[in-house]
DNA sequence: ACGTTGAGCTTTACGCTGTAAGGTGTCAAG
DNA sequence: CTTGACACCTTACAGCGTAAAGCTCAACGT
């Protein structure tokens, strides 16, 4: 089984080699450019080779997924009652710092369901933060997907901004205002939406939230989460279950 | 310039009529069963057809994110202090809609930069109201963002969810513990996580965004936005300004 | 020493994609 | 009737994901 023949040649292909080439071919030509041509040729490989080890592009841009996962250094993980928030923030900013460094895959993270192994343990994490903390696995559950959702929508706007920019690449940028006579309030808000305000608005929302979250009374029960607004009062939605049986 | 001629035998082609039929598509069978030719076909016309009203299919994607905005019914703006928590709050439940009906389609939403008017006149209506609620233009680009970005979030892992649901058409649901021992407190989110209770986490951290922006200070100064806890103590990330010109 | 095996990669091929280039028909204006 | 523009069609091309089969060669049982 072992390979231990042209090592000196060609370094053999792996699943983590294929991912990992995967994701820096999509840094350098966005995720269209991602083909099994291309990152075949990348590892001196026909196609087809890939196939030996995913069983279709989907899986492999999985793995691209669960490599992007592991590249969030995880803190060590609080287990007092207070150490919650510190962590949930710092967690959020290496999740944003994803958005940063990898802007044309940020939308694989945003868009598919965690599949693997990695995923699960990072979330896994949160959960033990959250639960260690208190809260009951109710309102666990509701944090992660409230920060969750918030951290993934903030992330995915940051890389199309930076998608955007690179496209336009010194073009013309922004032209806030002036632009746009109809429409005197986008105009008013624009250079607090530009590229350089990207970073407080982040820690604007990050902060609504935790501070939300800090104020939850504690309970395993948690019975029913009644904000100060009353429940919405126009005709709720369907839950979506799926139609028919 | 009138068309009057074979309206009995084709009723023309218009960019909106393409547009339409293209989101029926996607929401039939995906956004990668969109195509040129497929799309074409269900118009009664060729596939460069298309070509004459839309410079690239890039550009037919944008008109129907046009499309999904234009869906959402814009409740009169109130011009008050107050009607602000309410109208954000129908408005983000709309968006949300759009989600449930077009799971397919959502991703577009959330991953491109608005770029055509009616996305404006969304953004611009939002902006009217928070600025008329006396929140200064920072404030309300933050509050946009936040609110925004939360919104995305959610939509996003709510599309997930049904798309999944609708792949594993009543095979092995959820089967929520058991089958991953080693992650115990996933498993014990997992039920809260599952479809039918996506609606309250998301009114939950709906809730938890209004009642914090409720918290802050009007002002048109907005100086600086300092909330319970320091700042981000590590190394604050790059503005991600464009490295090199 | 030798045949068998099977993993790892290549070859070939198919139906699909977006779209560039140029052709065709129809209709309104002159 | 001619002209020209517009809306649509035809053809073609390079590239896509991937099914199916073939090649090569180290490892193994006998």
């Amino acid at each position: 089984m072992e390979p231990t023949s042209d090592d000196a040649r060609r370094p053999r292909l792996t699943r983590e080699r294929i991912a990992e080439e995967a994701l820096r071919l999509i840094d350098q030509d966005g995720l269209e450019g991602l083909s099994t041509r291309r990152l075949g040729a990348r590892l001196g490989v026909e196609a087809m080779a890939l196939y030996h080890h995913f069983p279709a592009k989907g899986a492999l841009l999985d793995a691209v997924v669960e490599r992007l996962i592991a590249e969030i250094p995880m803190p060590n993980c609080p287990r007092d009652g207070e150490g919650w928030s510190p962590w949930l923030r710092q967690v959020a900013g290496e999740y944003r710092a994803l958005a940063l460094r990898h802007p044309e895959a940020f939308v694989l993270l945003a868009g598919r369901r965690f599949n693997a192994r990695a995923s699960f343990a990072f979330l896994e994490a949160n959960a033990q933060v959250l639960l260690g903390a208190g809260f009951s696995a109710r309102q666990a559950a509701w944090i992660f997907r409230a920060v969750g959702g918030f951290v993934n929508g903030a992330g995915l706007a940051l890389a199309a901004t930076l998608r955007q920019a690179r496209e336009t690449e010194g073009a013309l940028i922004a032209d806030p205002a002036a632009r746009m006579p109809e429409f005197p309030g986008v105009a008013a808000l624009a250079p607090h939406l530009a590229i350089g305000a990207l970073d407080e608005a982040f820690d604007f929302g990050l902060d609504l939230l935790l501070a939300g979250i800090a104020r939850l009374p504690r309970g395993h029960g948690g019975r029913r989460h009644v904000p100060p607004g009353r429940r919405r009062r126009e005709t709720r939605k369907a839950p979506a279950l799926r139609p028919g049986p």
